[in-house]
RNA sequence: GCGGCCGUAGCUCAGUCGGUAGAGCGCCGGGUUGUGAUCCUGGAUGUCGCGGGUUCAAGUCCCGUCGGUCGCCCCA
């Protein structure tokens, strides 16, 4: 009997136009990777349990997939994120690892959570980690690998912006605002929150910090405000009361992606906290311009993390950019192909028809075999009919560039190639033929 | 975990007052004029998401459930 079934909820089937959107997307930020220094690595699809416990506590348990083998008796989840993984193949080899480690991985991730715009239960997400670096060197190049990779994606510093931030610099400005050294985590988790609260409810919280009425207003405005990187400094000191010295740590940045001719993807913007979690020093998001949709992606430096794992002190700068934002960001923002990912699949070099008759049917099969040996992709129809334009029509719905029609001509060796895209036909001879598709 | 909206053919949808299922496009096969077209012809489109209830009778009304979508919580 047969039953119906359904994926399940929130995960994605793949068809080839999808699959040819998703290859769009992995090349870019490989090849971004890759010229920046990267190498790929991947883990695990599930580990042990604790290893997601042990950085996030045993609350994380309820957005995990976990699982016990039955009749085990040892606790698994698939993976939620790539850093425990990482994290824990940097402690297993310590010290064995030329430093710096630049490695990458695109794997797939799963959570529990209920699906909405930008948020499935498995997604893929680009993770880039550099880590022996302590300086600012190490958020350059990330934040470099990021850039280049959206900007092969056919995106400009108009579609999508880099939002820079830093815990120390922004606890330095909270400072000067006046806010109380006791209530600097929740001020944290006030600018984190910025978004969803009204401005009545946010002037409460605030105040609830130690701020008078300049500082209330001072730090609102700090908490939405974005300074375009080129004049962030100096912006950040007027509208803070912070020190040079308090900065240093973003303007070291910031100098850096100026000398890459980077600085115009970017802005600080000290309302980015990205939770209270692991980070050290930097943080950052990549959002969509118009703040339409959720990051794109985010990180920040993690120096205690490997520590964490079992591992030596070891500096480090991550980020993780997810493929469903993007691909909505892209979507918006007109980057993809109108046709659904139809136009990335791969085009046949030449179509077959057999028109003469069972002489052509004989020889097809070892002419192609002997094309494909040659590295050439042809196809050929599996209908019956020898209707020259319905297999023609054929020929089209493959996209394929070129049809090679085996008709009377085979008599003195030669065949028809019809260019599908200039719709202009000329005869080649069988022993060029080879030649005349790789258009040599 | 909570809430809003949605669910009929592959797609877009129609389906009246409750009376056993429709259109267009697309898809597949065949034929004709040899060249992606036109024309002719044939075919599958489906447990109306699923399950229950009300009714003589449910795509239609009620309840539940699954899935999609958007939001809340959370967001590593």
């Amino acid at each position: 009997m047969a039953r119906e079934f359904q994926g399940p909820k929130g995960t994605r089937d793949f068809y080839p136009r999808d699959m040819a959107l998703r290859r769009h997307i992995e090349a870019a930020w490989r090849h971004s990777s890759i010229v920046h220094g990267f190498e790929e690595i991947d883990g695990p699809t599930f580990e042990h349990l604790d290893l997601y416990t042990v950085k996030s506590g045993d609350g994380i348990v309820s957005e995990l997939f976990s699982f016990r083998r039955a009749g085990g008796e040892d606790d698994y989840a698939l993976r939620p994120e790539f850093t425990p993984t990482l994290a824990r193949m940097v402690a297993a080899k310590a010290g064995g690892l030329p430093h710096p480690i630049k490695w990458f991985a695109i794997p797939s991730h799963f959570r529990a959570e209920r699906p909405q715009r930008g948020r499935l239960r498995e997604f893929l997400q680009w993770n880039v980690d550099l880590l022996g670096i302590d300086g600012a060197q190490a958020e350059i190049e990330v934040l470099s690998t990021a850039i280049v990779a959206l900007e092969r994606l056919g995106l400009s510093p108009s579609d999508v912006r880099v939002k820079l931030s830093h815990r120390g610099v922004v606890s330095a400005a909270l400072r000067s605002l006046g806010v109380r050294e006791d209530r600097m985590a929740d001020a944290f988790t006030l600018l984190d929150r910025r978004d969803k609260l009204d401005a009545a409810a946010f002037s409460a919280r605030a105040a609830e910090m130690g701020l008078g009425a300049g500082g209330l207003e001072a730090f609102a405005r700090v908490a939405r405000a974005r300074f375009p990187a080129a004049s962030a400094v100096q912006a950040m000191r007027e509208a803070t009361g912070c020190t040079d010295a308090d900065a240093a740590p973003i303007a070291a940045v910031l100098d850096g992606l100026k000398a890459a001719g980077l600085d115009a993807w970017c802005d600080v913007d000290l309302g980015i906290v990205r939770g209270l979690a692991y980070y050290t020093g930097s943080v950052f998001e990549v959002h969509e311009a118009s703040g339409g949709e959720r990051a794109v992606a985010g990180g920040g430096r993690y120096d205690g993390l490997v520590e964490m794992f079992g591992g030596p002190r070891t500096p480090a700068v991550g980020l993780g950019m997810g493929d469903v934002v993007l691909a909505l960001v892209l979507r918006d923002r007109g980057k993809l192909p109108a046709d659904e990912g139809e136009s990335l699949l791969p085009r046949p070099d030449a179509f077959f028809i057999s028109a003469e008759g069972d002489s052509s049917d004989r020889m097809l099969p070892g002419l192609l075999a002997s094309l494909r040996r040659g590295g050439l992709h042809v196809r050929q129809s599996y209908k019956s009919t020898r209707n020259v334009g319905k297999l023609l029509a054929d020929a089209g719905k493959c996209r394929a560039r070129k049809a090679v029609i085996l008709g009377a001509e085979l008599a003195d060796g030669m065949v028809q190639v019809k260019d599908l895209d200039r719709n202009e036909q000329v005869v080649v001879a069988l022993h060029d033929l080879a030649q005349h598709l790789r258009g040599e």
